[in-house]
DNA sequence: TATAACGATGTTGTATACAGAAAGCCGCAT
DNA sequence: ATGCGGCTTTCTGTATACAACATCGTTATA
């Protein structure tokens, strides 16, 4: 973990992450085509990496081929966004019940209830500061990243890790936006209890239980994206810029 | 093959078309690199089209990364296969909830029935030569390809169809294994009552029952691919060669 | 004999040159 | 004013050159 280690990642490493950034921040207007050119004065890197930077962001989703040639930014409808939480939420429950049916190490267990845990203690602070929810963030990707590997499951950690890729449909994408609202608090304590119950039904081997309540976990995703876009919140969400909002 | 009407297609597509069949043929050891310059001999394609086609097999999970540079063709476990398979299902399950619940044209709805009727016909014919599994197949795939239309969900598609990338994944993967063994007339005739079941839960917007019907339909692969591994059939599903087995 | 250092060779990652195609622009005719 | 045609400019897709690096065989030494 020294510091210099992120100075010899290579240049599509570096292309890829300040591409994705820009995109997701909407410096590149949706459906225009992204000169490379312009690019590659704008990242420092030479078009080679730039171009395999492009079919990596096309590949996540992010961007989009154009018949003609070149990518351009994708715009998402509320429509899209809901249904890739549904597909997280679906995906996330079947790890749950793999979990549970396959039986999880009682190590491993403890492992997700520490990170439960530590939840719990900053949930318990009360009134919640904008720190307490920067502090809750990683966590919360951490217990959904520990309950992915309870399935032990190749094939399903790609599968979820690729569906998690669009920053809305992550676990943590509508959590910030989240902090602004006044149900905040009452949504956290809820999906508190969704944690400690998924893990209570994979310690049973209660497979269906389990993937019913990493359903229900996902869906309050859902209220949450309502919430934001009807509020002022919407810009904390990464990626905000490229939601296309129905009313025009 | 080498005949001129494919002149059309560009250099990354007919690098990306070629590196999969070689792949899945297994003419490229798994977990050995593959050489770019040897690739580029052999497919008569520069190293740049060849890397970008690298890249997107990379991302659809056929090769992998090797942390000194370069890729390797991956290897698959009997698991990862089943987990595969369950993911599709899943995914596939979802795909009919979502139709059922959102309602589906009648329009729509006669086109996924004219296709299992022409299913029917293929069945109805008693005995089936090779052939008539050859029908069977793009039937096959064109009712799931139909199926999925139904969602009218974008980010499901792209899922299901990254999901089913992998050969051994794909509802027709096992079909053609099928064909050599004297169960197939009988697991065909169930998959079928599965479509139909499917269709009607979807007419009647039963999200439920279509959701599990789908998602047993795909277990009828899990018990063809038990069928295959322990068979010589196991030769007909395209990428085997890549199917590591449990005792070697 | 085993091991470590070293050099030769081949490899990947990156930059760049070039050709063909798309897109914009200007002028012209209606 | 508007549509069309041809031209120019700019762009992408592809090939290739080059440098840093990994790999492997060889040799010398303990």
């Amino acid at each position: 973990m020294s510091g210099e280690g992120e100075r010899t990642q290579s240049q599509t490493v570096k292309a890829l992450l300040s591409l994705r950034e820009l995109i997701l921040s909407g410096a590149l207007g949706a459906g225009e085509r992204i000169s490379e050119l312009a690019m590659v004065d704008r990242l420092g890197v030479s078009r080679t990496p730039l171009r395999t930077a492009l079919v990596k962001l096309e590949q996540e989703g992010l961007i989009e081929e154009i018949p003609s040639g070149g990518y351009a930014a994708r715009a998402f409808e509320e429509r899209d966004i809901f249904d890739s939480i549904e597909i997280r939420g679906t995906l996330e429950g079947l790890a749950a019940r793999l979990a549970a049916e396959r039986g999880a190490s009682p190590m491993r267990l403890a492992g997700v209830k520490d990170c439960v845990s530590a939840i719990d203690e900053i949930i318990g602070r009360g009134a919640m500061s904008a720190e307490d929810f920067a502090d809750y963030v990683p966590l919360n990707a951490r217990f959904h990243a520990m309950l992915l590997d309870l399935a032990q499951s190749e094939p399903l950690r790609r599968e979820v890790e690729r569906a998690t890729s669009l920053p809305f449909a992550s676990p943590s994408g509508f959590v910030l936006a989240q902090a602004s609202l006044p149900e905040s608090q009452r949504i956290l304590v809820i999906a508190q209890e969704h944690h400690r119950a998924v893990i209570d039904a994979i310690q049973n081997r209660e497979g269906t239980r389990a993937e019913s309540i990493m359903r229900e976990h996902a869906r309050l995703a859902h209220r949450n994206l309502q919430l934001a876009l009807r509020s002022a919140s919407l810009a904390l969400v990464p990626g905000a810029a490229l939601i296309r909002r129905a009313g025009g």
